[in-house]
This record gives C-alpha cells, sequence and structure tokens, in this order.
DNA sequence: GAACTATACGGAGGGTGCCTCCGGTTTGTC
DNA sequence: GACAAACCGGAGGCACCCTCCGTATAGTTC
C-alpha cells in the first residue's frame, strides 16, 4: 500500500496473452451490458456474456469500481482531451461548453457518474486517473475565466465539479430540463462586483 | 390501477390491532436500523429487529420505497410545515433558509433523498404526500420571491428542488463545501435585469 | 519439440439478500 | 364460545457476491 515501492508494469513480466485476451473480452461484455441493461448488471451475467468464468472476471477485477473504471475511463479522458480546442473561445464561453460536455456524458453513465464523484475531492483510491485528466481540463479554463473577471473567484474547480456533477445525478423526465437546471447554476457561477 | 376506485381508508374495515402493533414496531426498527446502519441496511435485518416474521413486513411494506416512505414521510411534512414561519422575512432570504434547511435534512438521508427525488417530477407513485408538503411550502415562497423581482422568473419549484436537490446528494468530505456550492446555485437563482 | 513451471482459468460452494407462498395462529364479531 | 376473516412467520426458491483450489495452458529452457 505504500507509493514508493516499483510500479508494478517495470517489474513484472508481461501478462500471458490469454489473460489479455479476457481482460478484453471482459471490458467489450461491460460495456455492452452497462450500456443495455443498466450499469447494475450483475458480474455474474457480464461474466457469462464474456465466455468467462467467474473467477476470471473477479481476478481481473476485484471490484465492480475496478471494472467501471476500465470501461469508462478512456470516455472520460477522451472527453477532456477534446477540450483543448476550447482555448480559443472566450474565457466564460470555453468553461460553459466545458460543462456542458462533461453533463451530458455523465447524465448518459449515471454508474459513473456516481462513482468518480465520490472520488473528486478524495485524493486516492480508483479514478485517480480520470480526476486527473479532468483537471487537466478544467483547471486552466476556469482560472482564465476567473482572472478575466468572468467567474466568481471565490471557487475552485472542486467544487464546480461537484456541482456540476450533482445537476447531472438528477433523473429528469424532460429533455431540456436539465440544461435550464445547469443554466441557473452556472449564472451562480459568473463574476459579480 | 385506474385512480376512479374508492380510496382504500373508506371501504376497508380498520386494521386488526396485532396488524397495527406490528407495522409500528417495523417502522420504528426501520428508522433505528437506517440511522445507525446505513440506509442500505436488508430488510431482514430490518425485520429481526422489529421481532417480526419477514413476511410480515413484506406485507406491511411491499417495496424498499414503501418502508421509506413511512419512516421518512413525516419528517418531510414537519420540516415543510415549519416553513410557515419563513413568511415574515424578506422575500429571498425566506426562499434561501427553506432551501438550506431542505437541503440540511437530505443530505442526512441520502437515501430519502435520491427515492424522493425520483418522483419530484412524476405525478404518480410514491411519496405523494411529501411531493404535496414540499410543494405547499415552498411554492409561495418562490413565486413570492419571482414577484417582488429577486427571483429570476424562467424556473419553476420543480427545477430549484432538483437542482438542490442534486446538490444534496454530492458526497462531500469538507463540511462547509455543500454549503457554499449551494450558495453558488442559489446566486443562480437571483433575479438580472 | 518435449518437459517444466509460473500463470491463468473456471466453477463449485458458502454466505447473504430478495421475495413468495401457505399452514397455522390470533383477533374481532355474533 | 365458536367462527371466519385477517394476520403471522419462516421455509424455500432464486439471484448475486466473492473465495478457493484443482485443472489447464502459455511461454521458456534445453
Amino acid at each position: 500500500m505504500s507509493s514508493t515501492e516499483t510500479p508494478p508494469e517495470l517489474t513484472a513480466r508481461p501478462k500471458r496473452a490469454d489473460a489479455r485476451r479476457n481482460y478484453e473480452k471482459v471490458v467489450a461484455a461491460a460495456r455492452e451490458a452497462f450500456a443495455d441493461r443498466g450499469s447494475s448488471t450483475s458480474l455474474e451475467e457480464i461474466a457469462r456474456r464474456a465466455n468467462v468464468g467467474i473467477g476470471t472476471l473477479y481476478r481481473h477485477f476485484p471490484t465492480r469500481q475496478a471494472l467501471l473504471e476500465a470501461v469508462y475511463v478512456g470516455e472520460v479522458e477522451d472527453l477532456c482531451r477534446s477540450a483543448a480546442d476550447l482555448a480559443e473561445q472566450p474565457p466564460w464561453d470555453a468553461l460553459v461548453a466545458f460543462v456542458h460536455r462533461l453533463v451530458a456524458y455523465l447524465a448518459t453513465k449515471q454508474a459513473l457518474a456516481a462513482e468518480l464523484l465520490d472520488y473528486v475531492d478524495r485524493d486516492a483510491g480508483l479514478f485517480k486517473s480520470s480526476r486527473a485528466a479532468l483537471w487537466a481540463a478544467g483547471e486552466p479554463l476556469l482560472r482564465r475565466a476567473q482572472e478575466a473577471r468572468v467567474a466568481r473567484p471565490d471557487t475552485d474547480l472542486s467544487e464546480v465539479i461537484q456541482m456540476v456533477g450533482g445537476i447531472a445525478k438528477i433523473p429528469t423526465t424532460e429533455p431540456g430540463q436539465m440544461d435550464h437546471i445547469l443554466e441557473i447554476a452556472l449564472d451562480g457561477l459568473r463574476y459579480r462586483e
């Protein structure tokens, strides 16, 4: 559990071919299963879909979170990287656009949202890389908006993401409603003298 | 399933004494259990605590939600009734105070929050009476604030409650953080020309 | 290409929770 | 006191979680 031990990828020999294959099969099956049966799909169901024993699934992914992470982390990172193009836009617009993308994504992945946001203000644990990506993309946007005096200075990215994440988790029926709620909240983020 | 049938309380004979007793025992046990073992306590555990067979529990409360409602609905209604004294305060302050009370309560009852808010914008289902109480208390406060031009006119109580509920569900570690996020969101609710 | 071993597989099994069903018991009534 | 309606409670079937370990296989060495 110490952070000083040698990273496994430098000491361990490469995984066996069958192990890698099964890992991929499980992730693929999980992605499908989460998509069309909801994110509370049982791990046994996923193992069945992947044509893999339950034991194998558990060896690769000791917890449900670990699997969730493997399924979604890549997508979050893509989304964050895609935020690079926002740098050209005006500070406020860029921030708003980023937040909207994030919410749109999270809203479709309730399970991810719930788990990921649990770790937003904790430093350790899973989803560390997602958290890092989120910060790399969001921090500059927020700071720029604050320096341009279009966003209130008395807050930080952690709060913004938590607020926005809370909104993303709202179970709305009407389509435009979440956007409107988000708009209200973002108005609260604006600078006022 | 039709809404035209006679309400049960007008046709059915009063419950038997033992049934009422057990009902109360289960609610009491559930309240305790949810309080000190979290709201995911198993129904069997609650039945054990209540010294009641699992079958009895299920007869009185066919679903987990039904039990949750029996445990918490009274509290929500109390909270809403207690909002009457806010009528004397300035419109904006009254609205803010109400929202703060609501969030403070919901934050301690994550399970309730999650379930209740699922029904905020649906008309049927459980938690109907909670919903009614919420509206009776909140609607006048919001409308008064809107008429006084201190709250934005382009929203309604449903949105406000959903926004606030989303925030209440945020799992924060630092104590003041949720209040601050709420403050930001409420700023977004203010009137601007 | 055969022998060997670290690595990985997979499913049986024990534990828990969900929910239903129905034989037996209790309550309220006549 | 007797009777029926209402109610009780737990056994049992099912699904899921997770662990453990005997068996199979990939990769390595000669």
